[in-house]
DNA sequence: TTAGGATTCAAACGAACGTTTAAACGAGGC
DNA sequence: GCCTCGTTTAAACGTTCGTTTGAATCCTAA
């Protein structure tokens, strides 16, 4: 079963193969489409397959027949769109560098080849699209195992490539910092794309300004540069205040 | 049966109340641990009754009896921790500008006054204390409806009386800029108190790092500082490096 | 046209879930 | 002593879940 949907997959990948179309759209498109728009909308626990099928239109055994699990459904529905956007995201930063050669990539610009890919995604016209960033958002802080490891071997390559490049472009910053400070802006952009609405409401922002997913970035691209290109941070007065302030309390 | 579990909540916090002891630990006290610590590994749609019950060695009718529902023993788990730091933020900002007045607080005091009672939980000795925050990250992201509008709730006055600070700290930055870095910053901050181990692995840090919040806190806090007080996006590279290369890729 | 593999379908499976029930328990007050 | 009431207990409730089954259906290739 599983030899048979892994074949089905790549013809259907390959444009209109043999006789699998179902009306307008095959069965397995049908499918990626409702379950993207559910799991972004519930998270992957609180949506059923039956929610899904349904939705789609299609037969209940369909999700097994085509994908195996509910869990391979949910890394299907993430690789669909993930792994073009990375894939973008390093060509973006290769071209940078074959252009900048032998210098390095300024930060900035490196910021630029992860923000870019991921404009793309959120304007892609494909239904859902617009909407995709945020159920991203929610598997980096989805807690199952299957998620974590699958999120981990997806962004591993791309994560290397990067880290090298703001090293280069900031070579007085120790390794161990960089890591967090990447770290860090993984963290707010993936919060920040996941958008929910419970943050959104106390910062006073209407949902017409947080749909915005261009705006958002534009926005929040400057926020992360400041960071990133900081003093260290045991020169600064936060930590500062942190030492001062924290005897008072203790 | 609300009646009597609310009643029954305000006699053990009291301290040693009539009778309900049951060995060292009273039951909800013994379920409330149980659960922290169960919700915190797989989140709320994956903990069942059964076995947060079984963990906290009591009958499994205890949670409805004691708490009504499911949902209901979750925002108790959160409530026990959050309410306090929540409180202890506002004390914190409290004094603050009370030293100051009437000049403004300066933005890394404010920050503090944010980070410090978050470093206090995570340090607090009482059993699951130390990885509650990872707990409260991932409630965050978590699309539950009941889940987002309790924390809206518990969030409101905090971030309320935080905006007005850091507004009265940075009176050049128009107010819904200012509004955006604060979604910035609570995002990074939750994000990385979640903790979820794919990205750390991406990052290259090891667990024995990442599992020490003071640490956290103090990098993460230097980098949101930088870009609270950075000048305005528009007026930045990324954004002009954005505008540069979006059209070639488009 | 026919054989055969891929796909769809209705139906059911067993397991796990949150919740409810009614009886049993145990300590205090009259 | 018995009655009361908060609490605990074992058992079962009805529902929903992901998955499997086996026959029906469709389309292509020979």
């Amino acid at each position: 079963m599983d030899e048979s949907a892994a074949g089905g997959a790549v013809a259907v990948d390959r444009g209109i193969p043999f006789a699998e179309a179902r009306g307008p759209v095959a069965t397995k498109d049908r499918i990626l489409d409702a379950a993207e728009a559910l799991f972004m909308e519930h998270g992957f626990e609180a949506t059923s397959l039956r929610s899904i099928t349904t939705t789609a239109g299609v037969n209940l055994a369909a999700v097994n027949y085509h994908f195996g699990s509910k869990e391979e459904l949910f890394q299907a529905v993430l690789t669909r769109r993930l792994d073009p956007m990375n894939q973008q995201r390093v060509a973006l930063l290769t071209e940078l560098e074959r252009r900048a050669a032998p210098a390095p990539v300024a930060c900035e610009k490196i910021l630029s080849a992860m923000f870019i890919p991921a404009l793309n995604l959120a304007r892609d016209p494909a239904r859902g699209g617009e909407n995709f960033l945020r159920l991203l958002g929610r598997a980096y802080a989805d807690p199952a195992p299957f998620i974590r490891q699958f999120l981990s071997e997806q962004y591993a390559v791309m994560i290397s490539r990067f880290k090298t490049a703001f090293g280069r472009a900031l070579p007085e910053l120790p390794k161990k910092e960089l890591s967090w400070r990447l770290h860090f802006i993984m963290g707010a952009l993936s919060y920040t794309l996941a958008g929910t609405d419970a943050l959104k409401l106390i910062a006073e922002l209407t949902p017409s300004e947080t749909a915005d997913d261009e705006m958002l970035l534009r926005r929040l691209a400057p926020f992360l540069l400041a960071g990133l290109t900081s003093p260290l941070p045991d020169s600064t007065e936060v930590s500062r205040a942190l030492d001062g302030d924290l005897k008072r309390v203790r």
